[in-house]
DNA sequence: CTGAAAGCGCTTACAG
DNA sequence: CTGAAAGCGCTTACAG
């Protein structure tokens, strides 16, 4: 990390609160009652060695001067923090959006504060965000990491203290002895099931659409579609692996890929790499002259809200992406109460969801 | 606030620092380096007082041990804030999510920490996520309201002195002396033109869809749908401004409405509420055998991602929710520079973007 | 150019 | 049951 990069986080002006009305502390609430701010303190957590009067005297002068917990002085203090740093890749992806909101509600829901901190898919801003929030000492980071995200690069800015919980994609590299949790979708299995799904209807001309295959998540779901094909002694044809961005855009440019070469035994159906990518493709299907859940077959991965009203409804594997916050959320906190526990690696199921995006292959 | 409520967050457990590896602090340095604290405090912050020579030794030192910066320490001392809570109703809503990014890029850029709350349209959930974010005395506050979000009880729980910026949606009730700054979208100027467009294409029976009537938004944006029409002296037809949730899911469920009681004579276009309803609508006509963008013209607001994407691509209002969260942050801050400033309440232009989704009204 | 001291708003033994 | 004192990790006058 160069040295200025770092010291110029520090610089940044900020306005005093001086001028402002005071904060009502403890103190003014002590003085105010005739009592110490030790006897103050132990009202605040309801200990029970306060006398029922002194408390309630207590209480009702914290209500009438409109007293607010610093919880920072608290957790200096106490050598504890209340804070969570969560770092999303892409926030204007439903997928992740709704992770956060998965994530901010188990967090609140434990008492904790998330910081939040969006890369958009920047290593460098990456480095940069993360850099910002350790200053805050947060007691754990949860990271769905920039495409590309190395695991040196990661460490030199966090450090081996900080737990960590990785989700989605694994991190490139890796420093011996920097250990973090990880959480993932199984992604082979899932797109295994989507091709033999495809399979059970009938196709046997079925591709695999969109991604970038140097991502993990893009490598682990071509694995899975070729699982599913060589389970069925069917041949996995190079020219049926197409690659685009992750995007409805790029996928609905990409659509002709898949009646390139093949005039007449061009594939039926379309395993996507995720439901955006699933999407674009129908609108691109339908712009050539296919009927998508008619005369081909698409399924999608994630089950975002849209694919539930997509047209026609997308049939995709489902990943649950609050719930999944909320399961990083406890993973995190469970690592931050016990830092010695070996690595946890989660990998969930996800689960296919049929809609009417994938006919039978009764047009040859 | 209930006291009980208000004292529960306190008590939350947390794991102490203790049984981990101690922080390195400044004194640490100090003591390596032979010099006071004091000294290092300078080099952090780039003071010229200090000796070229000492300044490298610490700085050399610092890097050596991993020192961390703890700003929460500073801020304490200091008596200032590096952090600003951002509440958002909906973060499953990419406006919404888009909005969020666009605040955090925005205050990351000026070295500010983005403290995450989300209510999911909950006023309920809003309050307990204000109040938990209030002990981090943030620097102030951005708050994207739940639907019908009380000033007053706001007020109860943020008190006068914390600034806050409202997003979007105007706060039912107002505490006298409860001040805020407010930025909005200029909805009601942005659905008279989205009106305008219908009827320069030569619709003259145009629908206003979705959205619930009390909402300040769906309110405003039926003001302007009344004002295009009666410039044009066409009547307004109450049957014809139909109430949905703004959901696609809800829109497309109540398409059918639109031609209810009209056998003949029902409308040719709709105003949508927004992108989310509108795509709801679009899929919903298709159900009902009509198809959008070419017999029939729908009009969206927001202009997410999914509207250039739609079949066919949306023709929408665009409000930017990426800029406008930017602009969200630098307004609390020079708020915050300035907490004598009057009131501000900005609302901003949105701007017609014509898609496909918009035809001309050929098909009587 | 550097150091000793006080203080931000809390909590925590330790006395009484 | 309550109070006086020390300390979390910083910054900031004030001396020197």
């Amino acid at each position: 990390m160069p040295q200025d990069e770092w010291l110029g986080s520090i610089q940044t002006r900020r306005y005093p609160l001086l001028d402002r009305p005071r904060r009502i502390t403890l103190n003014d609430i002590a003085r105010a009652c005739g009592v110490s701010r030790a006897t103050v303190s132990l009202v605040l957590r309801g200990s029970p060695l306060v006398h029922a009067d002194t408390r309630r005297r207590v209480e009702d002068e914290m209500q009438r001067q409109g007293y607010v917990y610093n919880r920072a002085a608290a957790n200096l203090r106490q050598r504890v923090s209340s804070a969570v740093a969560l770092v999303i890749n892409d926030l204007s992806n439903p997928f992740f959006a709704e992770f956060a909101a998965g994530v901010d509600e188990a967090l609140g829901a434990k008492g904790y504060v998330t910081l939040l901190g969006s890369s958009n898919e920047s290593p460098a801003r990456q480095r940069q965000v993360l850099g910002s929030l350790m200053e805050h000492h947060p007691a754990g980071i949860i990271l769905s990491p920039a495409e590309s995200s190395d695991a040196g690069d990661i460490e030199l800015v966090i450090g081996r203290h900080t737990p960590l919980l990785v989700f989605n994609r694994e991190l490139a590299g890796s420093a011996a002895g920097f250990d973090y949790d990880f959480l993932g979708l199984d992604n082979r299995a899932g797109a295994r099931s989507a091709t033999e799904r495809l399979l059970a209807l009938g196709h046997t001309r079925i591709a695999f659409f969109g991604g970038h295959a140097e991502s993990s998540s893009c490598r682990e779901r071509r694995l899975g579609y070729q699982d599913a094909l060589r389970a069925s002694g069917l041949p996995v044809e190079p020219r049926w692996m197409i690659e685009t961005a992750p995007t409805r855009l790029e996928a609905n440019a990409h659509a002709d890929a898949l009646f390139a070469a093949d005039a007449d035994g061009a594939p039926t159906a379309a395993v996507c790499y995720n439901d955006a990518v699933a999407l674009g493709l129908m609108l691109g299907l339908a712009r050539l002259g296919r009927h998508p859940g008619v005369d081909f077959a698409v399924t999608g991965f994630d089950d975002i809200p849209e694919a539930a009203v997509g047209i026609p409804p997308l049939t995709t594997m489902s990943a649950a992406p609050r719930a999944r916050g909320r399961q990083a959320a406890e993973m995190l906190l469970q690592r931050a109460a016990a830092p010695s526990l070996p690595r946890r690696s989660v990998v969930v199921p996800v689960q296919l969801t049929e809609r009417d995006s994938t006919p039978h292959a009764s047009n040859p």
